[in-house]
DNA sequence: GTTTAGCACTCTAAGATTGCGAGTGCTAAA
DNA sequence: TTTAGCACTCGCAATCTTAGAGTGCTAAAC
């Protein structure tokens, strides 16, 4: 078997693959011949269809009925095949209108997804993960509950706002936690919460000996906040809209299909599990039908691409739709979308 | 036209609904005779069909099917037709198990409403209002934001915490805020949100003359926070789960209606206006199709009721799902836990 | 060797036709 | 007032038909 391809039949899956994207239907020989712009016969045409299936590139859903894509196809297609379109001047300019830069996280991921959704006629999603390294703390507060429990507020960088539940050992009055979150306060405001983390906990930890009992109190009281699980563990978040537009297109009109996607969309979990892999890569990045390794995505592609300041990778947006989806237009959307936001949060630091 | 319906022909129109929503067929003469229980010939009840018909309570979808109810028919049905059945010792178990009393009202508003979609296997939803009257704020604190804003932060009742950004006309340093914090903590904190906004704020307002330059300033800030819009006027928060369930139904197989509802889930606000009108009722309220007046609920109906401490409500729970769905089991389920949680709210006092 | 034209063959999608079953409305008798 | 009988209507599913699209193969042309 020649994994070479020839060139012309390169050119024909790529004009196959543009063609199915626009009708959704099995792209037939007699049509290929007319769209590709070669001037050979549909015959010519059908020998090179017959190497491409070989290759696993091209399948017919029945004997008489045009070509479709594979995967593998698609895969081929959007890795030499594609030619982006740059966007046009409009379209960036809504885009950059959109972002507005303040408001707090939840806010600009929820912008740009919508501004995704809208552009691609698909599902946006943009991920906002672990409160990026980058983020300080600003503030942490305490205050009783009922029973051994207190809740903690953290503020971090200049609006987000965490709160979260700790146990402690004993009842304290309000007076004691207001000293220790003074202690807290004074020791870690101000400092990257990867510093907090590790650096600072630590030095205060080995230097605990001279405390008094307050001080050790306050401290493990911080562990939990900043050690442990965390509050920021699994407060990964991600944001998407548009969802209900996937039920648009008849690849998807199965209702269980859609069922299952749906229901993938609520659990988050998993959606989350496989933008972690994005994390790594550089760019745009497209996961075709099952290469996501999810079942329930079998029919979906996914467009991402990372944004990031200086260099370090903040989280992860993209669009979710049909296999067959537009990728010339969509990937400089994506591409684009994740530029500007990287540089509207570089520039609002 | 005579309103006066026959006791017989109740009777067979409750059978006939009985048998529409476990088998979603149109009912035919012969097999509702049978059903019926009474000893009479299908050709009777014809007749009585012909004269339900008449009245509105039934349709055929065509000349040789049977008879379907209308909303007007299940209307009847549950007013005056419908007999409940008692939940078993086993499903009240299973409810107050999943009843954790603590955590953060979101919490339990989920875990609620996946309780109501679980067992009715249709969405559930719980609404939680305007944080309530009764709620108490207990903290202040403030933060400065670059440009002249202001991050304020309340926390109210146990574990509740809300942040809002203000707009000042001023930077303000940290001590500045801290200030303003701990008067307006002093003077609010521990009272009832209600009090606050009104009686409250209106003294501090009258007395202001004899007041320095930074209480001035405080109360402004806190007229931010409680009067204006507020933070609480579109915060009223709901929860919806269990929604791909409805992908179930074969009524909502029609793609289109299913994306106008689940865009309807989406926009949340015209749903809580639906919810809203529930807050006046007592009990148990059943929206049946187009009551709701709102187009893309047609083929489905609510059952919802208010949970309540004291006699005040405090919000609304229910289920949705289609039309066609066995009242005489949801009706109980959602009577039986809205007066869990208002029990279990009241507990947690 | 590659390309092309021709041709027989296959398969589907869309109508059209039919028979069947379920159910109705009406009438006349009980 | 109820019932039985009967003609009639309708929808559904099964079957058949046809048109069209497309293929694979072969043999001739380049």
């Amino acid at each position: 078997m020649a994994e070479e391809i020839g060139d012309r039949a390169q050119h024909l899956l790529k004009v196959l693959v543009e063609s199915y994207i626009r009708s959704g239907q099995p792209v037939g020989s007699r049509a290929l011949a007319r769209d590709s712009g070669l001037d050979v016969s549909a015959a010519t045409v059908r020998n090179a269809m017959a190497d491409l299936e070989e290759l696993g590139m091209v399948s017919s859903p029945h004997t008489s009925a045009g070509r479709v894509p594979t995967n593998k196809g698609y895969r081929m297609f959007v890795d030499s095949l594609l030619t982006v379109k740059p966007l046009s001047e409009r379209e960036i300019i809504t885009l950059s209108d959109q972002l507005g830069v303040d408001g707090s996280k939840q806010e600009l991921a929820t912008s740009v997804s919508d501004y995704l959704a809208g552009m691609t006629e698909m599902a946006g999603m943009v991920m906002i993960p672990r409160t990026a390294k980058r983020s300080s703390l600003r503030h942490i507060e305490f205050m009783p509950l009922s029973g051994h429990r207190i809740l903690a507020i953290l503020v971090i960088n200049e609006q987000d706002v965490q709160n979260t539940v700790i146990k402690v050992d004993r009842q304290y009055t309000p007076a004691e936690l207001q000293q220790a979150a003074n202690f807290l306060n004074n020791e870690l405001a101000g400092h990257e919460l990867f510093d907090v983390r590790h650096r600072i906990l630590r030095e205060l930890r080995e230097t605990k000996d001279g405390m008094e009992q307050m001080m050790h109190q306050a401290i493990s009281m911080a562990e939990q906040l900043f050690v442990k699980p965390g509050p920021e563990a699994d407060s990964d978040d991600f944001v998407l809209s548009g969802q209900t537009r996937l039920m648009g297109f008849d690849e998807l009109s199965n209702i269980e299909k859609l069922r299952g996607l749906f229901e993938a969309f609520n659990e988050k979990q998993q959606i989350l599990q496989l933008l972690d892999r994005c994390l790594d890569g550089d760019g745009v990045q497209i996961f075709i039908g099952e290469e996501s390794g999810y079942g329930v995505l079998d029919e979906c592609s996914m467009v991402t691409s990372s944004y990031q300041v200086d260099g370090e990778v903040l989280g992860i947006l993209g669009v979710i739709g049909p296999t067959r989806m537009a990728y010339e237009r969509v990937i400089p959307i994506v591409d684009i979308t994740a530029k500007m936001v990287s540089a509207a949060l570089a520039q609002s630091k």
